[in-house]
DNA sequence: ATAGGTTGTCGAAGCGCTTCGACTCCGTCG
DNA sequence: CGACGGAGTCGAAGCGCTTCGACAACCTAT
């Protein structure tokens, strides 16, 4: 392994001046900088992390703490990790990956080793029982998803309550009265994550606004689940043209069971979804879309967190703002028996 | 930040003996265990990342080399990173996500900073151009996948060979004469990244030995272009009565596009996929398939990696055998006409 | 010409931890 | 009863880097 020193000794300089050579915290001549450099490629230098993280208090990295659960959202949490990845590189910083299992301990454990500069904290849950750590620290943190008190915290989403709104006034322009939502599975809304909760929100208020009747249903997912709501949903409303679904496994089974029913896409019923736009576009009906920007999400997170770092960056909430792509599977309303 | 000497004062002794303590290097007497211990609460004193990893050339930290596309496999990937890290945090480590977009770059800058002890690769290609650098380097190292050479290297993956065998056997002893392989895009076979070609291989020969006639057509998933694949297969070969899904995109359009042309599944056409559980489980029709191990591959690999850091741990190369699940889409080849 | 700035470089002091050798204290064995 | 060895503890020497103050050399303004 090479040494700053044995870089030091290869140029004929001291190891401080190498060191500032690679920091570029002291002005440096030309030819230094550069009998410096060559020295280092030659040797085939890399500084040490460790003690590099020792002498700065400064790890460079940056912990980013993923839900254990696998069962929702997968493609985009994955999308999102990697867009954190991504963009942290760009900025000089690695990414440790800690999944949610360990819960609090993690924060202590990475805030109080050193381990990482910041972190990134993703799947929040309105009322998160790692806030209070968070708060309590001088780390920098930026979280993804938006707890119920945002005081202290820095937040970047997708705006969902405009999410819904846009949904609502689409499906409203088009002409549609009665509307269904297909929301997640009933233990994300248990579990408070927020985001179901704010489409909802967002959606029913306008709705209002607009005229538009609202049924709202959780589900699981799947053809089982699926079927089992629909019918219920037309039980109720029989009269139900207008289909927003915030549940990716929710989506296909939907459209096939439409279908089945003989009720055709758009020209019958209209279906919008929230999801990745790949989903969208992948989908048997090409798919009318409020798309979920996963990269976005990660790229503006990390964004933050850099800021925080420099000290610059104030506590603030990022609302990505909704846009709503319209494909096959929207039309208007058929008109009324 | 409360560091090592403040504890030993507080507990009156030595440096030296907390981090005896901390590591079980040496005996301790009870009693100053306690005292040390009682101290370590008290105060909450976390080691330092960094120091620890100076002085003792130990990171505790596995890196993890993600593909960077997220076009693929993403639960798969998913599930894996998650079963890597939590694997990891079991034998005290924690993992450090790398993008496959620095490429070689990566491990030479993690193998050189000492960053991480030890590497696991994802997505490997036949010929990865990373491999050199792995084979040239003291710091343990596991793939999951299979390249072309495995000489001095460590690989986990799933037998996609006998995958594949167990395909036909499956289909073969339910009398199916004419079978249809859907599989990856045709991006994955120019890739060369192996499992694709291992499968068909391992499903060509033992097709042969039973006298069964294979056909295969790369499908990039999404509705039109199963449907054109589709088209293209019953076209060639009317007779097939067999599929074999190594493409979860096209699982469900292909169901969608067999019930358009009323194919009963299974009564008229027999399914099989290799794919994760959960989407065989979702999928409208309750698939027969292979499945994908993902949390067994990252969790073996860690062990793996961890049995070569502790010095037992040779060489070799792990194959998971596969296990067929029938469930409700094979059945008896339909009688022929 | 002299005081005052710049600019570029160096030496040395740590950062917080691990680890090696040394030392003390006892119990044990010949 | 003295030599021996194990158990338990300590001191000190780094690990490879950053960073601060010092200093020489040079360049302006007075």
């Amino acid at each position: 392994m090479v040494t700053l020193a044995e870089v030091a000794q290869h140029a004929g300089v001291s190891a401080s001046t190498v060191s500032y050579v690679l920091s570029g915290k002291r002005s440096i001549s030309a030819g230094t900088r550069q009998r410096v450099e060559q020295s280092i490629q030659e040797l085939g230098y890399h500084p040490n992390a460790g003690a590099r993280a020792l002498a700065s208090s400064r790890s460079n990295i940056i912990a980013l703490m993923v839900p254990l659960r696998t069962d929702m959202y997968v493609p985009v949490m994955m999308e999102i990790a990697i867009a954190v990845a991504t963009s942290a590189r760009t900025h000089g910083y690695d990414v440790l990956l800690l999944t949610g299992e360990e819960g609090p301990d993690a924060v202590r454990r990475v805030t109080g080793s050193g381990l990482a500069d910041a972190m990134i904290l993703m799947d929040v849950e309105l009322d998160d029982e790692r806030l209070p750590l968070l708060r309590g620290t001088d780390q920098p943190s930026v979280l993804i998803g938006l707890p119920a008190d945002t005081s202290g915290l820095t937040c970047v989403d997708l705006d969902f309550g405009a999410t819904g709104a846009l949904c609502a006034e689409h499906l409203a322009m088009l002409g549609h009265r009665d509307i269904a939502v297909i929301g997640e599975a009933p233990a994300v809304y248990e579990r408070h994550t927020g985001f179901a909760e704010r489409t909802l929100d967002g959606l029913r208020s306008r709705s209002r606004e607009l005229g538009l009747r609202v049924l709202h249903r959780p589900c699981e997912g799947g053809y089982d689940s699926m079927s089992l709501t629909l019918a219920r949903i037309f039980d109720e409303r029989p009269g139900t043209t207008g289909f927003v679904v915030q549940n990716e496994s929710a989506v296909e089974p939907l459209l096939a069971l439409l279908r089945q029913q003989s009720r055709a896409v758009p020209e019958d019923v209209s279906v919008i979804a929230i999801c990745p736009d790949q989903v969208a576009t992948q989908a048997s009906v090409r798919l009318t879309s409020v798309a979920i920007p996963a990269q976005e999400m990660g790229r503006r997170a990390v964004e933050q967190l850099i800021a925080k770092l420099e000290g610059h960056g104030k506590d603030e909430v990022v609302l990505l703002a909704p846009e709503l792509t319209v494909r096959a599977s929207t039309g208007p309303a058929p008109a009324t028996s």
